[in-house]
DNA sequence: TTTT
DNA sequence: TTTT
């Protein structure tokens, strides 16, 4: 009844913005987390954890976001689940997140500037604000719509395969 | 530019809901969390934390805590300030509550049951829910409406006087 | 760089205590989370999240959550992976859980009372109460100790053969 | 029972590194974390989030941090009073850090960078890691201490009067 | 001013 | 009393 997941690390590529067939944008990127200790070996390691983004905050990620860049996240975990070709269900955890910070700017040689987006209220209508501002009456905080982005389908939505992923309107979580 | 706060604790008393001039509903409550080690005393000790929520989440929190109830809450921490009688600048701190969940019910003798409310998505439509549900058009996910309810006016406009309290409606954070 | 998470849910099924082959407890279950939304088929969904206890709070938790009980976890998340047994790389998203909260009680028929254990930080000395209380001077907090519990090793130590778990003391996150 | 915060902000200052009587560091600094959303007429604010870090972490904080830089922390909300000199009680709410990232070099021009130490577990040893790394057998993990760092004195322990600050080392919160 |  |  509570799940909230805050992460703070730098992107392993750039993010991949996609649609879905219903025109909603998506998009994914993975943060590598270091973690706060050495490996049995001495050797430092992260965790690489897949962070999935929806509607305005997708598309201000897409732009804003590149591999290498610090970043901060929140969200929430998600599992989802679908039966592979072989016929085996695998799941697939990801963060969904409501809310991401640039912690670096685009700016070569730069300091740090503090940018992003989020989808639980509006930012203050920067350009590459966040929010849904722009966004037409689609509303986040919306009411009694029904949503879901996690059927039990029989192929991964996320696999590419140069098709429109197959998520339909109606599996939106927000 | 992140300001994430999550509290499990129980409410020292009855919530409490007021309006602002606008009819906007507003209800604070305070929460004792305990802390994790006993005083130099041997003392139990507990942090005694002020929240406060608005509209939909404020109605149903009124409606559903009570003083002793074990409760989380998540949201953000507000400083605000005033200028008290004496001609003082007093500094208030409070966290902002945007989904409250409702560890105990109100069943007597019965076992705990998870009820709460949310002013980042809607719920399930169930009385008690939260969200905005049934709120009208009124999105707390809204766009680029700007927004305040921490002005620096000269009296504490949570002070009780009997009247209404000192808030606009341009005021809310939602 | 920073990697916190909070859950409030339900235990899937009683805890899973095990030992790693120098003898350090390690606690398993799956927490169901229930989602703010419902589905676009109108259905109640959740997400079933793995969670992990090392040592002392591992003993403490399955001394004290059984299967419905309802519970507060608070840790990071970690992704390690392994090969199968057919030569492909698995990939498990777990949540290391640093302090957990007992948000019901044993007592049939009782209202909820707290209880917990946390591994950052010694409770009060209850009897249930986690740190590493009693623990002797193994501490948690320690200093230069150099740590892994996610090898790539080619087997899930986590897999359920009957065997005990293929973990070196040199593999804990604490 | 639980407790968490999570803040990304801009020091306001340089930070204030202390030494109570008996001899523990204490470093104090405050953050201002600009909120989501403009005010009723258009400005951005910000809230400005007095920060308390002990021990190794304080001295790490005192060492790396300056005014203006870019840091996220961790800990938990503590609301401390004391009686002031006109006999009033005065509440004062701070975060009580447990981790602090540096999100923000010292090299000039440079681009972020991070840094960071913890009171919850050791960091990998680099020169200005936080942890109690080095810092001999004093834990903050520790078992069944008990502590103590909000005693209800008759004086702001933190009032600025030259003098050494009033906690005894019971005080201490780890 | 505080909760179990 | 406040940061970019």
């Amino acid at each position: 009844m509570l799940n909230r997941v805050i992460l703070i690390g730098r992107l392993t590529r750039d993010p991949e913005l996609r649609y879905t067939p219903a025109g909603v944008a998506v998009t994914q990127f993975t943060i590598a987390v270091d973690r706060p200790f050495t490996s049995g070996q001495g050797e430092r390691e992260a965790d690489f954890i897949p962070v999935v983004t929806w509607r305005q905050l997708a598309e201000t990620c897409a732009n804003y976001l590149r591999k290498g860049r610090l970043t901060a996240v929140e969200g929430r975990i998600q599992v989802r689940n679908y039966e592979n070709n072989e016929g085996k269900r695998v799941y697939v955890t990801e963060v969904i997140a409501d809310n991401v910070r640039f912690l670096e700017s685009n700016r070569e040689g730069g300091a740090a500037r503090e940018e992003g987006g989020s989808s639980n209220y509006g930012s203050s209508g920067a350009s590459g604000g966040g929010g849904n501002s722009g966004g037409g009456n689609a509303s986040y905080g919306g009411g009694n719509r029904s949503n879901n982005n996690s059927r039990n389908d029989s192929r991964d939505p996320f696999q590419d395969d140069g098709r429109p992923i197959d998520i339909s309107e109606d599996d939106l979580p927000f």
